[in-house]
RNA sequence: GGAGGCGUCGCAUAGUUGGUCUAGUGCGCUCGUCUUGAAAACGAGUACGCCGCAAGGCGUCGUGAGUUCGAAUCUCACCGCCUCCGCCA
């Protein structure tokens, strides 16, 4: 959420904001809402003044007589103030809802654009792996070698059910074991978070209001979370931070767990798309100061890319449009992993800063000894998530005989063994 | 799941027959006096948010509603913690 005193200051910056990520919302009603907001505090708040002081009086007072009018007369005080507080609620009500659908305003580098369509290439890393032999797709590997099970998974769970396996479950714990040697030496502290949230931390994140659909829930009014960013800005929700333990470095492992609800044709097949999967990611809390985001925005996507490229994997960085960007969102960086049998592109991991937009919902802050207490900035990034990055894995290291190659950097974890055949 | 107890401005506490509580006290911390320096002693200060140019005002005693002229104090719901029993990786 925006602070409204910087909307309120920044009227035509939020406006256009909005506009390039094709948001609607009407700033100048919220503005005027505002405005009435004030007003009708002022007056509550006045009447209320006058309460207390009359109150203080008729406890002093002695004279029975006296003291019975004061008390008729704050009788009808009250009364006003109970409407006027009934009508500050209303307009409250009112204004909280549009100021939940105030998007952040994307940075200026941000490239405009309408859609995913729209999201710019920005580099690209190692070449797309060519094959001298008939390829196949994840899907076929992985069930010749029998990593993964998606018969029984279905039976067991339902659409988008998934056993791995085999080397699969051995190939997925490798590459966990390689994440925590690769991330562990870059200074985060490891977390492993819970994936049952409280639905503030979903409205602090900016997953709701909008996306509720997309999202589990249990029977007593929990969500289930999609990504250890939830639970991990919900750890400092209502405290003030020193300054000086700034900048928060968090490595943080849980179960992810998403509906795909508007995604019913998408990826209906195989490991890319599933309703319950299991991510590392990186969170970073830091002083209100752009470029501190950017610095850290940047050092984790490298991190990422960097572990890409350890494991061989070839992939490009893509720009999120204005368009593409998330409510919360100030910039965004998606790493997609080449994947031949798609013969393109798809996204693995994604980088994101949102200045105190998050932290301001959380109601996180830092404070030094000087200066005021101010809502820290956070910014997070995927580490690594399994199964999908298998699918990159098994596919760019396919075999003529429909074996693997295992990248050398996990093989130390399975055995030593060079090929999964 | 059952029974009981408890949540006070960093920490510890006072305050629960509603009314100078404008939340007291101790510790800690900050500044000052004194001192060659330090300690001690003494003095002052020390939660947060909102409105306001300011003076000042409003709100918050786990959270939210309610009763009342007036709520830390009474009522209800929720959240959390502790003890005992039951169950359980």
């Amino acid at each position: 959420m925006l602070d409204i005193k910087f909307i309120r200051e920044n009227k035509e910056i939020v406006e256009i904001g909005a506009k390039k990520k094709g948001v609607k919302v009407d700033i100048t009603h919220l503005i005027a809402l505002d405005d009435e907001r004030l007003k009708q505090l002022k007056e509550v708040e006045d009447l209320r003044a006058e309460v207390n002081k009359v109150s203080n009086q008729i406890s002093r007072n002695q004279d029975a007589a006296l003291k019975t009018q004061l008390i008729e007369e704050m009788r009808s005080v009250k009364d006003e103030i109970k409407k006027k507080e009934e009508n500050l609620n209303t307009i409250m009500e009112a204004w909280r809802q549009i100021m939940l659908q105030v998007p952040n305003v994307p940075d200026m580098t941000v490239p405009e654009g309408k859609s995913e369509e729209d999201n710019k290439e920005i580099l690209t890393w190692g070449e797309k792996t060519k094959f001298d032999f008939p390829s196949k797709d994840h899907i076929e590997l992985m069930l010749k070698l029998q990593m993964v099970d998606f018969e029984r998974g279905v039976k067991v769970h339902g659409f988008r059910g998934y056993f791995l396996q085999n080397d699969g479950a051995e190939l997925s714990w490798a590459v966990w074991n390689y994440a925590r040697e690769f991330f562990g030496a870059k200074n985060f502290i490891p977390f492993i978070a819970p994936a049952i949230v409280r639905k503030e931390n979903l409205y602090g994140t900016g997953h709701l209001p909008s996306g509720a659909e997309d999202i589990y829930q249990t029977q007593d009014g929990d969500y289930l979370s999609g990504t250890a960013e939830i639970p991990m800005m919900g750890y400092h929700s209502n405290e003030i931070i020193p300054k000086e333990e700034l900048p928060k470095r968090y490595l943080a492992f849980s179960p992810c767990y998403r509906r795909e609800a508007g995604a019913h044709g998408k990826d209906t097949k195989g490991l890319i798309r599933m309703q319950e999967f299991f991510k590392l990611e990186q969170l970073i809390l830091c002083e209100a100061n752009h470029e501190e985001s950017v610095k850290y925005h940047e050092e984790i996507n490298k991190n990422y890319e960097e572990f890409l490229e350890s494991l061989g994997i070839p992939y490009r960085r893509l720009e999120i449009c204005t368009g593409d960007l998330k409510t919360a969102q100030v910039k965004s960086y998606d790493t997609e992993a080449w994947i031949p049998s798609q013969n393109q592109y798809r996204e693995l991991s994604s980088a994101s800063y949102y200045h105190d937009f998050q932290s301001r919902r959380f109601n996180i802050r830092y404070k030094s000894k000087e200066g005021p207490s101010l809502f820290v900035h956070s910014l997070n990034s995927t580490a690594v998530a399994t199964p999908r990055i298998l699918v990159a894995i098994v596919e760019n290291f396919q075999q003529a005989d429909g074996s693997v190659k295992i990248p050398e950097v996990l093989r130390k974890y399975m055995g030593g063994k060079e090929f999964i055949k």
